[in-house]
RNA sequence: GGGCGAUUAGCUCAGUUGGUUAGAGCGCACCCCUGAUAAGGGUGAGGUCCCUGGUUCGAUUCCAGGAUUGCCCA
């Protein structure tokens, strides 16, 4: 007789795998990306999905190239990436076509800051120079940001993405501008904005820096002539004024209304020499110590709303200033009134346009008064001593002082900063749309009802952005972007913006780019027989504005969805962060509507916004900042892919080391378990080792019905975009059912059962589907892992590449819930069971569960007899199958310790039964097919 | 200040059309195994379901107010 354990584990079919336990993703990951190259992957992807029957669109959102992605960017893309990835494994025809928003003040503003330190003098270089280097900028960003999109694995077309400012994308802009002013929507209004007099520019908000200045602080009275009805009765015939109070005295020429809140209380005064002031309630006592008023007795109170109405008189100009009333009011500082100039600040605009009140804009480029002005030619600041010398003889002024407070500064001159009205470009919500009938805003809200918002509450958010925004402002005064093509005509102002004008628009830019616009003079640009439709006049001059970038990226279902092989318009699905609500879904909504009198997306997928673990955003200063390069490097694009679908992205999404350190661990157990599959299928050949499902073991046929319900209910969150819940049940299945139930159990017949045996084939079969399946449903999320494991995995007509694999109903072919639910049964019992073993492994009666012998009083028969293998212990007694409740008791199991499969069981020759019968088949030792 | 959200164990998430002791996994503690081994298994501890009021026989769930936090706007 030989030494059976000698030869022992020769006779065991112990797991056997390549595929490392460790990822090493870091390098893994480069590697998988270059395989692909290599292979064609793309290309391949591509053909794989002509045989489609459905398309599915989904449009990127172009990101800004002004630095290196952050984890926004790669939070965004890598849920972009799973859809389109899912959208083609489920049998459509999906392409993903990246780009970028290139325009824009950012580039603008870090290029202006890099300028002024090469060159402080030159600054005013031509503006074809400017927007070169503009470009320049733009577009090393786009490169480097296209490289880390790639590493993190987004399959998209990079050799072909779409630009901003490529010519055919501007070319589409410059149409869609022309398509909406044929609308009758493109009107020529007046603005506020913030301007440098010095510079004699316009500048953004971001080119202003606040400094101390010194203003004066006047009270103003306005003469009250025609009291509302509530007030008159109050006042009677006395003289009454209303108190305003200002910091900027030179904006009272521009002044045609006052402002109350109209949930304020007013009160009416009487002060020495019989004269009624009205001021707000709170700041009555401070204004009468301020102003030094005697003898004052009050007379009324009355609500900002009942004042409405109410006209005044200016205290210069013979002009009406009536009160209306405004939110924005407090009754912190002044008097609880606020002077209303629409051309000189942006509330005061609002307040304007609710009101319909007129911009009255006396003040030019230079700063200085216009002729309309008593005070034409002087400064606006010089002109504030005038203005209250003027107030001052006329008796309206009541108090001037001056006061330090926070004031905008131009950032390139530091001299303080103006609110003017200039003429800007608009598009009008409000008008009804030639051809349509419908208003712009009508057409929005109608398109917004009509599609889709992931989470719902998005739609409620843009309709009532929609509803209350006012016109589009979309004309820039900047450099770096498309022109607005508007031909001014030079004798008669008109504008000109459709037909054959925009056409000659259009067809410069498509073919030289929006450069030649700012290069070419009109004449060179227009057909020469067009002349201006009001006047017939030939000359024209090109309008200098931009259009608002928002304007350009809104415009990019023209060129993408439009333009592009396999898009089509309207794109099935929009996915951004929920701030674009506001941004991109909102222009291109508005462009869509307003162009094709449609959205341009049916369906709108939003995520939030990055916070640390403790709710708080990120910031440097912080230092809660995580880079996606940093994941990428010290733990792989899978980990950062496997913590984006953790995640539920509806809200905002947590993300900390701590938090990483959990996606990877919880990825290391499905890792572990797909290595665990793979390893024991090393000798299973599917072609003829497959066993039919019919003679399938019943754990077997269990955990292939577990796996199709795993696959229903993945197949149905991928539809809902809840990608958390697939990662979370995906997880769980591998831990849960896999790991610590199937697998353990499973184990004993895998490695002690013969080798070609029924049981163990059956196994081996269940496992090749679980394999397939678990591969194919991670492949969208764990793109390098799912791919790495499936070179190891042996199976007919497997594909070149896991990502070239489509799911399929098969899938899902193994239902069975009435075996589900008496497993459910079998599983109770057995943890019940296993809490009775762990009391005798504290008594130190047994150490393994092994060495029990475990005895079931049933409180009703179950169709059910392997036990043993079930409760993985040495023998499982029956003792009753209608006991009053269910019962366990064990004891340690008599017998021997087979040395091969270590349960504890009458031996010969040191082996069990079953082992016996395997390691001497036919009475003899037989090993790999030779007698020993 | 306004609009729209979020808040359930240390962490990531379920759940409750209002109904007995609120679930999962991870992590943690303790234990077992050493034939998945930089693995594997078991048992267990952990929650004023953000707070306060209201409706109700009963609220984590519905309503109101507040706190904290995020996006957008002012």
């Amino acid at each position: 007789m030989q030494q059976p354990e000698i030869n022992l584990k020769e006779t065991l079919n112990l797991p056997k795998t390549d595929f490392p336990i460790r990822a090493s993703l870091a390098q893994k990951e480069p590697e998988l990306l270059s395989h692909w190259d290599e292979i064609n992957l793309d290309k391949k992807w591509v053909v794989s999905q002509k045989t489609a029957t459905k398309n599915y669109v989904l449009h990127d959102g172009p990101p800004y190239p002004n630095g290196n992605i952050h984890m926004g960017h790669a939070l965004n893309k890598v849920l972009k990436d799973i859809v389109v990835r899912q959208a083609v494994m489920n049998g459509a025809n999906s392409t993903f076509i990246p780009g970028w928003d290139c325009h824009g003040l950012p580039i603008e503003v870090q290029l202006l800051k890099e300028l002024k330190k090469e060159d402080q003098e030159d600054k005013k270089r031509d503006i074809p120079w400017f927007r070169e280097r503009c470009k320049t900028f733009a577009l090393d960003y786009v490169a480097a940001q296209k490289e880390e999109f790639k590493r993190i694995g987004i399959m998209g077309q990079w050799d072909r993405p779409y630009l901003t400012l490529d010519k055919s994308y501007e070319a589409s802009v410059v149409k869609l501008f022309g398509q909406i002013a044929e609308k009758g929507l493109v009107y020529r209004g007046k603005k506020p904005i913030h301007w440098c007099s010095n510079c004699e520019t316009a500048l953004a908000e971001a080119e202003i820096e606040y400094h101390d200045h010194r203003s004066p602080s006047v009270y103003v009275k306005f003469a009250v002539t025609e009291p509302s009805e509530a007030l008159s009765q109050l006042i009677g015939q006395d003289s009454a004024s209303i108190l305003v109070w200002t910091t900027t005295p030179w904006t009272l020429p521009a002044n045609v209304a006052i402002a109350a809140h109209a949930d304020f209380n007013y009160l009416i005064i009487r002060v020495a020499g019989g004269e009624l002031y009205i001021c707000v309630e709170e700041l009555q006592s401070k204004l009468v110590d301020k102003l030094a008023l005697e003898d004052v007795k009050l007379i009324g109170k009355i609500t900002g709303k009942d004042l409405f109405g109410t006209q005044t008189r200016h205290p210069f100009i013979d002009r009406a200033s009536g009160i209306v009333t405004a939110n924005y009011v407090t009754k912190e500082d002044g008097t609880g009134f606020v002077h209303i100039a629409p051309g000189h600040g942006q509330e005061d605009y609002l307040v304007g346009l609710e009101y319909n009140l007129p911009i009255i804009m006396p003040v030019n480029a230079k700063g200085k008064f216009t002729q309309d002005v008593k005070w034409s030619g002087v400064a606006v600041f010089d002109a504030n001593k005038l203005i209250c010398q003027e107030l001052e003889a006329l008796g309206a002024l009541l108090k001037c002082e001056f006061i330090k407070h926070s004031y905008p500064h131009c950032w390139r001159c530091k001299s303080p900063v103006i609110f003017r009205a200039t003429e800007q470009w608009f598009i009008a919500m409000n008008e009804p749309m030639k051809g349509i009938g419908k208003t712009l805003r009508e057409r929005a809200l109608e398109e917004i009802r009509a599609t889709t918002w992931y989470p719902a509450w998005g739609e409620k958010r843009i309709y009532a952005m929609v509803e209350n925004r006012p016109d589009w402002c979309i004309s820039r005064q900047r450099y770096w972007g498309i022109p607005i093509p508007a031909f001014i005509c030079k004798s008669c102002n008109h504008a000109e913006l459709t037909g054959e004008f925009n056409e000659a628009a259009a067809d410069v830019v498509a073919a030289e780019g929006t450069m030649a616009w700012f290069s070419k003079s009109a004449a060179e640009i227009l057909p020469s027989h067009l002349v201006c439709s009001e006047c017939g006049g030939k000359d024209f001059d090109k309008e200098k504005d931009i259009l608002d970038v928002w304007f350009e990226s809104g415009s990019s279902f023209g060129s993408v969805l439009e333009g592009r092989d396999g898009m089509s318009f309207p794109a099935d699905l929009y996915l951004e962060g929920s701030d674009q609500h506001r941004g991109w879904f909102q222009s291109s909504l508005l462009i869509g509507v307003a162009t094709r009198n449609q959205a341009p997306f049916k369906a709108v997928l939003t995520h939030g916004f990055l916070v640390d673990d403790k709710g708080r955003k990120m910031s440097k200063s912080e230092g809660n900042v995580i880079s996606p390069q940093d994941v990428i490097t010290q733990m792989g694009a899978d980990i950062l892919r496997w913590w984006v679908v953790g995640t539920d992205f509806k809200n905002d999404v947590s993300i900390a080391q701590s938090i990483l350190n959990q996606a990877r661990d919880s990825y290391s157990k499905v890792r572990n378990t797909i290595r665990f599959l793979l390893s024991n299928l090393y000798d299973f050949e599917p072609e003829s080792d497959v066993v039919p499902y019919e003679l399938l073991e019943e754990i077997d046929q269990w955990i292939l019905a577990k796996l199709a319900a795993l696959y229903q209910e993945t197949e149905k969150d991928y539809t809902q975009f809840s990608y958390h819940m697939i990662a979370h049940r995906i997880h769980d299945f591998c831990a849960v059912v896999l790991s610590a139930t199937y697998l353990d159990i499973v184990k004993d017949r895998l490695y002690c059962g013969a080798k070609t045996s029924p049981q163990r084939r059956s196994t081996q079969t269940a496992i090749h589907h679980i394999l397939k399946v678990l591969l194919k449903l991670l492949a969208p999320i764990l793109i390098f892992t799912a791919e790495d494991a499936y070179r190891y995995f042996n199976a007919p007509e497997k594909q070149e590449s896991i990502h070239l694999e489509k799911w399929a109903a098969s899938e899902a072919a193994f239902e069975n819930p009435a075996l589900l639910e008496k497993w459910e049964e079998l599983l109770k019992i057995k943890s019940l069971a296993y809490q009775v073993l762990e009391k005798m492994r504290a008594q130190k009666e047994i150490g393994s569960f092994l060495e029990a012998k475990v005895t079931l009083n049933l409180d009703k028969p179950i169709d059910f007899s392997d036990w043993e293998s079930l409760l993985i212990v040495s023998s499982v007694e029956i003792a009753s199958t209608n006991a009053p409740e269910m019962q366990v008791s064990a004891a340690p199991s008599s017998g021997e310790k087979c040395v091969r499969c270590w349960k504890i069981k009458p031996v010969t020759d040191a082996l069990c039964e079953r082992c016996h019968s395997v390691v001497y088949p036919e009475g003899v030792a037989v090993l790999e097919g030779k007698e020993v």
